[in-house]
DNA sequence: TTGATAATGATAATCATTATCAATGAGGTA
DNA sequence: TACCTCATTGATAATGATTATCATTATCAA
């Protein structure tokens, strides 16, 4: 897994060691896909370690997140959510607000133009994030059979 | 206050009551430019009414959000943050990651791309939220001198 | 192998938001 | 206007996610 070398070079060169918990957490965020809470997280490393703490898995996702390897996903409300870039390019998201449902999506027109505003305003890029709310097509039909 | 009046509607329309406590904080909330948290609406409700509980304000701010005159920023973490939309017309923010200045810009290239993606997904769109993270020209420079 | 220091997990603390509830207020009706 | 019903209020407790604390343990460079 390229993923666990690329945490190590990040703990190495920042004076900070890798330990067994780490690497478990670790590995069950890269081979969950989605977007996770860090009680998701949890419970998937639990199966290989009971012993982890949930204190471990906050200050360890956010040191994958540091290392570049996660990123937050947008979260309306409750807990933070989070998802591995691990074979997983820079996308959105389009989210449905009747059911949930979440659809990723990359437009090159829109990423082109926020790099205009960056550099009309002279700002030196460092991410961004962009969400889409509407209703999915099932839920359009199902709110229009419910009156 | 053209505001007053929609709110008032809005409440009359959907079997709730205009009171005292919603009047001011309505007041506060559309008089007072920014990205503004519940405490800072509280701040300001309190100078007119010291009684005024922070409950009510949480209360108050949803309905004034439902009522179409109200929405929420992006808040990364603490607090969320809203801002009314009284002679406001929509916009996205472009946020410095090192300061915290905001800057408000408004894209409509990025807008008909949206726009696009919803019809090309089939949803019905109803909103979106975009922030874009950088760093700005003292930030940048303050950073060069740093190091 | 050792020793300095970082990391862990249990637990308490924090902080924003929501729920509860007795008292009050709004506003339609007679 | 007086009344009556039901929404609203503010104080306070509860909740839920995240962070801080701290004694114990683990890592890893020398
Ligand atoms: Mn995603
Ligand atoms: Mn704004
Ligand atoms: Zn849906
Ligand atoms: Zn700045």
């Amino acid at each position: 897994m390229n993923e666990l070398v690329k945490f190590e070079q990040y703990l190495r060169t920042h004076g900070q060691k890798m330990t067994r918990p780490r690497r478990i957490i670790l590995k069950a965020f890269i081979e969950t896909e989605g977007h996770l809470t860090t009680e998701d997280i949890l419970r998937e490393a639990k199966k290989v370690d009971p012993g982890i703490g949930q204190a471990t898995v906050f200050r360890t996702i956010r040191l994958i997140a540091d290392a570049g390897l996660a990123r937050e996903a947008l979260q309306d409300d409750g807990a933070r959510k989070f998802e591995h870039l691990a074979d997983h390019p820079h996308h959105d998201h389009l989210l449905c607000v009747g059911c949930g449902k979440i659809i990723e999506f990359l437009s090159p027109a829109i990423e082109k133009e926020q790099q205009k505003i960056f550099s009309q305003y002279a700002f030196l890029p460092r991410g961004h994030m962009m969400e889409l709310l509407g209703l999915c097509p099932e839920c359009q039909a199902k709110q229009k059979k419910g009156e």
